[in-house]
DNA sequence: TATCCATTATGATCTGGATCATATGCATCC
DNA sequence: GGATGCATATGATCCAGATCATAATGGATA
């Protein structure tokens, strides 16, 4: 796949779920006032789309943002080896629980008022890993209050500022 | 269990999940201001905590909000079910795949900018069952501003106010 | 029946983040 | 090498929602 790459779009049927073996994947909606919400980020080695496997339709869009690639892995297969493999089968499960902790994590998150701990936050939880306009869309802040949030920080002395656009919890 | 009561705590050992007979349950976490935080709200046939099974600490507190009665699932016998019965563990699975889908959808609606919006695309998710105070918790919004957004939505003729703290969609 | 208390409801004020604007650094591409 | 475009960065302004305050309502309960 290469940077921009569409893997699926919302309201599609759903044929399988995807693991990351190279490069960056975002799972994003769009809003009705055309900005972008990123919801998930897939790097290498990260699986995507797993709750595809029993919904009929895909429930965002899914775009690579780093070049590399993916194998997709068919729905039949696996609802075939959660039958057969119990291992298989408690491990697929475990990854589902794994996620709606995640998100639950996120949505707490989210619920931060202030902008200086909602993104000290973020970054504590490991969030800060590309661009600040990305992070931007994940935390419901807009990229400008993203700087002035990271500003505010390196002022506190909470953060520091290593260099252009990299940061660090000190 | 009585209004009130807490099944369980945040960070306490886990020791199984819940469904709940009759009544209902928030699970909510207390942030460092104090304020409140419902994640999610289990109403009579519905379980919570399933993510549960797989950690060994629970992520939120679990206060009974309406008087009734819940039945605790070990989690070794979901484990042990998981491995023999082929049934109930797809079952269980698709489950948390649901929960998955339903917290993305959630985070979705917290990105809408407008209160008068992310309020109207609450009630459509049917949200708005019990209180607007406890809507608030959950949509993050101050009561005073969903108050505001549900009068702004009776007055564009959006909803309609069919009694004290009663709305409904026109 | 009187008291208590949470919810509902709205007004006034204030502030933090959105929005708009501008500029620079830096990588990509022709 | 120059152009293009995106991320970074910060300043100025504005406004929506938070916060504070007040009051009415109605259910629980003593």
């Amino acid at each position: 796949m290469q940077k921009g790459d569409v893997l699926f779009r919302q309201n599609q049927t759903t044929s399988g779920l995807y693991r990351v073996v190279s490069g960056s994947v975002t799972l994003q909606r769009t809003g009705l006032n055309g900005d972008t919400l990123t919801l998930h980020r897939a790097v290498s080695g990260g699986l995507f789309a797993e709750a595809s496997v029993f919904s009929a339709t895909y429930h965002c869009d899914a775009i690579c943002t780093e070049a590399g690639n993916v194998v997709k892995i068919a729905k039949a297969d696996v609802v075939a080896t959660m039958q057969s493999n119990p291992v298989f089968s408690e491990g697929f499960t475990k990854l589902l629980a794994v996620q709606v902790q995640q998100y639950r994590a996120h949505i707490e998150l989210l619920a931060i008022p202030s902008a200086k701990e909602r993104m000290l936050a973020a970054v504590y939880a490991g969030y800060f890993d590309t661009t600040v306009t990305e992070l931007a869309t994940r935390i419901n802040l807009s990229h400008e209050a993203c700087y002035r949030a990271l500003r505010g920080l390196c002022d506190d002395g909470r953060m520091i500022r290593v260099g252009r656009g990299e940061y660090e919890l000190s």
